[in-house]
DNA sequence: GAAAGTGCTATCCAAAAGGAAAGTAATATC
DNA sequence: GATATTACTTTCCTTTTGGATAGCACTTTC
């Protein structure tokens, strides 16, 4: 049974937590940074498929939610770090329950 | 630190699980319903907010993934229950770590 | 001196999401 | 006989999302 079904108070705080990460690839870009620190092409990479306007969408708004920082470095060429928070590093468990349903999900 | 941080194959796992589950309804109708069967506009008021149009697309979808059942009872007016699955209760895990990640959130 | 590499930004355009409002069918209620 | 109820569907229209492509700034490599 999940815990306090359908309670209105509980209901907001999902609510509230659906906005922070919805879309398809925030929690993708975080699990990636999950790692280590990375730069703008290696998060590229790793998520496969994102184009670079949004990925910067997706990583200024996840900035401004304080789940990652960033790093700019005065360099040519430019060479921009990028490191998840402690408060990113919150929704592990999240992330956690996500791969493991998403595993049994498949089948 | 996250679980296998980066690695390609939980990545694909947890991009299955966000796809079942994206956009801002899926995840507080299976909310919703994890309390007992309701009928579509008890699903309605409880979400406060969302459109007939919508919900109904919803819940289709949330129908075609097995994550919920729905029967159908040939009375006037019209009587349908939606009843959350097992496999959908196996969400369970992601709403709860979604329901504390949002408290924290807030502040 | 052309090409590659980096982290963006900007423009254009197509597709999808989603709200508002009205319609429907049969019964029950006033 | 007008009205309410329920679970949708339909139409219309606006907003959001996101892909493709190009450009820029400067250095290094061939």
């Amino acid at each position: 049974m999940l815990s306090n079904g359908g309670c209105p108070k509980t209901m907001l705080s999902i609510k509230d937590a659906l906005e922070a990460v919805e879309g398809r690839w925030k929690l993708l870009i975080l699990f990636s940074l999950s790692e280590r620190t990375k730069r703008f092409k290696e998060i590229s990479r790793d998520l496969n498929g994102i184009t670079d306007k949004t990925l910067s969408k997706e990583l200024k708004n996840l900035e401004e939610n304080k789940l990652i920082s960033r790093e700019v470095f005065s360099t040519f060429p430019p060479k921009v770090e990028y490191t998840i928070t402690e408060h990113g590093m919150s929704l592990e468990k999240v992330l956690d329950e996500l791969h493991f349903w998403g595993l049994l999900h498949r089948q």
